[in-house]
DNA sequence: GACACAATTATTGTATGCAATATTTCTCTT
DNA sequence: AAGAGAAATATTGCATACAATAATTGTGTC
């Protein structure tokens, strides 16, 4: 047994599930179910809950099983835009305050993400693009903003992860990150802001996109 | 006993005891202490715990008695660069997208502000001071960075609190506001989010100023 | 047959109990 | 006397138990 507790483990397992789908939006979190599931006692498992309960996750309304939130169509853009905004925050401080070093490795990274495209490698560029990301929000150095990043960057994954299935994404979004990227590198606050915002909304754009071809495609489905 | 739940109650009245200063920075927080202390099991008291927990206001750690966390001068700073920010984005926000009715409500709260200065009346100024505030967080119309500015002011209010003492900082506070709220009002983006970002860096400013002063007078006053 | 009300069941909320770990205190050695 | 180690104590982590409320099912009446 790890240094980690049950509580934590389970937060964490549970946490992952419902990004991963296993538990839908506005599917009931029955405690007993949970504590037979994870072969743990019901005290364990309120307390994770509670504690995803207070990021949003899910939604614990008393006397009543705790649900996985569902999202509407406006929150979801609440969602991304808040997501742009403060990725647009980070990056606009990293312009300001990221040391040479920070600035050279991700101009590297950067780079390496456009090899992993020419290369065709989807799953080399996923996870340097991810780790794009992160470099500009702790090049931010900046805790809480930084924070808040990774939790909206969280939340919004099961969102985001098609959209790398979409046509001419990968390249569109080399382009992108090359306007922020080159910002940051010369220190010039605002582009990088307004860089990463259009970045952001574009991605925002072509998960709405995808969202359009789906539902035009579900009914042909059923018919099937 | 109300539709509330013991533990929300409880981690209700524990971040405000928390935050006035009951429990002060770093104190352990004893689970039977708490139960014997608001009368009720430690099941709720570790439910609420583990939800502070969460927020940043208390640490967990595993095995060992929860603290009230402690803000370090740097994270401090972290904090109000954070808060800063995320104002100066919904100000830019609100300044786009709020409602006309929404400009006029903010501009007479504004003026209202104005007034309870010249009367000098500091309850009603603080009081339409943090109003303007939540205004602008509404304004932006994104529940997300609105409800992280509420959770940052808030957590910050303890630092806040002292900055009305200071010398001089009303009438300057109403000035930083007048250009924020000019701008909003006239839809200058660029020129709310700058305005907004003035005013929190100066009310930082005006924080670190007063700690200043109070660490000259502390010795002074351990003589009296 | 459908709706309403009541009894039953199930599920959440809180309390208590036990086991495991951390903290404290006491003793022994150097 | 000071430090190290071990026993004792206290406190957290989790499980179980009971109470309170919501959900469900069944029965009776219209």
């Amino acid at each position: 047994m790890a240094t980690e507790t049950t509580v934590e483990k389970l937060a964490n397992d549970l946490a992952e599930a419902i990004l991963a789908g296993v538990f839908p939006p506005g599917s009931k979190l029955d405690e007993n179910q949970l504590a037979q599931r994870y072969e743990v006692s019901r005290t364990p498992v309120r307390e994770a809950l509670r504690q995803l309960a207070t990021t949003g996750l899910i939604e614990f309304r008393p006397r009543r099983s705790a649900i996985v939130s569902t999202v509407t169509p406006a929150q979801l853009e609440e969602l991304f835009i808040a997501m742009g905004e403060i990725e647009a925050t980070c990056a606009r401080l990293a312009a300001i305050s990221m040391a040479p070093t920070e600035r050279r490795r991700l101009q590297m990274v950067h780079e390496r993400m456009g090899q992993a495209e020419l290369q065709n490698d989807p799953s080399a560029f996923a996870e340097d693009n991810h780790l794009l990301h992160a470099m500009i929000y702790s090049g931010a150095h900046n805790a809480v903003l930084k924070d808040m990043a990774i939790s909206l960057r969280r939340r919004l994954s099961p969102f985001r992860r098609a959209q790398f299935h979409l046509e001419g994404r990968p390249p569109r979004s080399f382009r992108e990150h090359d306007a922020v990227v080159s910002a940051i590198t010369r220190g010039d606050a605002a582009a990088a802001h307004a860089a990463m915002l259009h970045h952001v909304m574009l991605i925002e754009q072509s998960y709405e996109d995808l969202c359009a071809t789906q539902t035009l495609r579900l009914p042909v489905n059923e018919t099937n």
